[in-house]
This record gives structure tokens, sequence and C-alpha cells, in this order.
DNA sequence: GTGATATAGTTAGTCCGCTAAATATATTTT
DNA sequence: AAAATATATTTAGCGGACTAACTATATCAC
């Protein structure tokens, strides 16, 4: 029985967070950017020039992901890429006029997804909510 | 203050679904399959012959995405498909004996993982999270 | 300074998702 | 019966995630 609870829960995860992100894909369509490509951009917005490997460590995924969510990105002209001039090695990811300009539309899609997720949900709940999902997050690394 | 808390939930289930899937994944590695597969086999386990529509809406996924895992996973030998005889453009799906031994090992690493997700809550915690995550599905549909 | 090792990023190739468009077969309409 | 529409699946192509293997540069050790 506690089992059954456990496999719901865990189910529970996956159809949220896939329902999320079908929906939140459609909603950035619009943007034309993809999902994933905004928490990039969104660690530019809190200061850019940082390095591909750094974007790694925030993102928590491999080189080759950033690699590529870089190249589209700059192909649609969101950011640009400067070698670093003391070591050769790294790439220091900037932002240009047409990715600063994303943010405010992207933070309002997300508020707007959050707002359908969370609707219906007191102060309360939410509290508590967060405290069992940092467990959970807790349990995991 | 409130929308804080709202962000952080959101994080969190993006952070715990995508380690989740990130150590299921490897997981998974050592039986030769990927992830979502489990869930397409665990579907025939209740009983197979069904066709991929029945997959695609069981999966809440696309067509696309059913003939490409049905595709992979009979390469690897673990199902095999039929062209039913009343209907011509269904295809039915059936598990080769390699894919029905596979229950058992696939059910193993699900607990496992489980357990880690959920090592240290009580009953009431399970409770209570599943309540909480069954209001948010509710809003996502 | 040369050789070994470490680090940053890229390339190739796979799978899961998706969309758009095509194919093949059924069914319905006229 | 022929034409129009609906349904099941496939193909092509893309992005995000990964691994394995590669390149280029830096650093460390001898």
């Amino acid at each position: 029985m506690n089992d059954k609870v456990g496999c719901d829960i865990r189910e529970s995860l996956d159809k949220i967070s896939s329902q999320m992100r079908r929906d939140y894909s459609e909603s950035l369509r619009e943007l034309n950017l993809h999902v994933g490509q905004d928490k990039l951009l969104a660690r530019l917005w809190l200061g850019d020039g940082i390095t591909q490997m750094q974007l790694c460590e925030h993102l928590k995924c491999e080189p080759p992901t950033v690699t590529n969510m870089v190249k589209s990105l700059e192909q649609n002209g969101f950011i640009y890429r400067k070698r670093d001039e003391q070591d050769a090695r790294v790439m220091r990811i900037f932002l240009t006029d047409k990715g600063k300009e994303l943010e405010k539309p992207v933070d309002c899609k997300w508020k707007q997804q959050q707002e359908k997720l969370l609707h219906s949900m007191s102060p309360e709940d939410l509290l508590l909510l967060r405290q069992l999902m940092k467990r959970l997050e807790k349990n995991l690394f």
C-alpha cells in the first residue's frame, strides 16, 4: 500500500513534468525559442560573458548539450561567442540585444505556466509542498 | 514571497525529474534499454497484441515517437510486430520471450530508484505529497 | 624544453520528444 | 462505383539529452 503511494508519486511527477514541458514548449515556440534555451538565457540575464563549462554546471548538463544549444541560439541571433583572451580553449557567451529583449516575454510565459500549475494552492499548501519537494531533491544528490 | 515559493517548486520539479531520468537511464543501460521503453514494455506486460495507437494514448505521446520506440525495441528483439488481419492499417505489438524476461529486472531497477527518491519519507508525508501532486496534475489537464 | 596529463569544447552517433508531410488502407458520401 | 474524408502508421527533419571519441590548448613534471 505504501508502495502504491510511492508509485503514484513517481507517476505524478513524470506526468506533471512532461505535460509542463509540452505546454511550455508550445508557448516558447511563439518566441522562436526551445525548452531549455530559456534556462540558458536566464543564466545569461543574470550576467553574461561566462564560459560554456559554467553553463554546463549551472544547467546540470553535459558539454555537448551546451555546444548544441549555444550553436542554435547563436544561429538565431540571441547570443554571440568570443574566445577568451587569456585561455584560448574557453569560449565566453554574450547576449545580443535580441537576446536581452527576450527576458520580459520569457518571464511572462513562465509566470503564466506557473499560475496554471499552482492554481488553487494556498500559501500553506505551497510551503508544505516545497518542503516535501526539497526533501525529495536531497534524496537524489 | 509567494512567487518565490512557486518558483522554487517548479525548479525542484524540473531538477527531480531530470535527475531521475539521468539515473534511471544509466540504470536501464545495463538491460540494453532506454528511458521510456520501459513504460512501453510495462503496458505490454499487462497484455500484448495492442496497436501503436493504443500505445500512443497510454504513453501520452505522438505516433512518430511510438514508431521509433517500437522500431528500436524490435531491432533489439524485445518485441515483434504483426499486421492486423481485419484492418491492414494497424500494427499489433507482441512481446518476445526476451521482452517478457525483462519484466522482473526492470521492476527491480524501478523499485531501487523509487526507494532512493522516497527515502526517509514517512507514510504520512507520502500521503500528503501524493495529494498535493494530484492537485497539481489536475491543474494541467 | 619536452613529454605526460588535465581541461574546454567539438564531432559523430543514438534515443526520446515533437511537427509537418506523406503513404496506405477504411469508411463515408454522393 | 467514384470521390471525399478519416484513420494508422511512416518518413524526414529538428532540438535536447546523452556517451564515446576527438582536437586544441594549458599546465605540470622531469
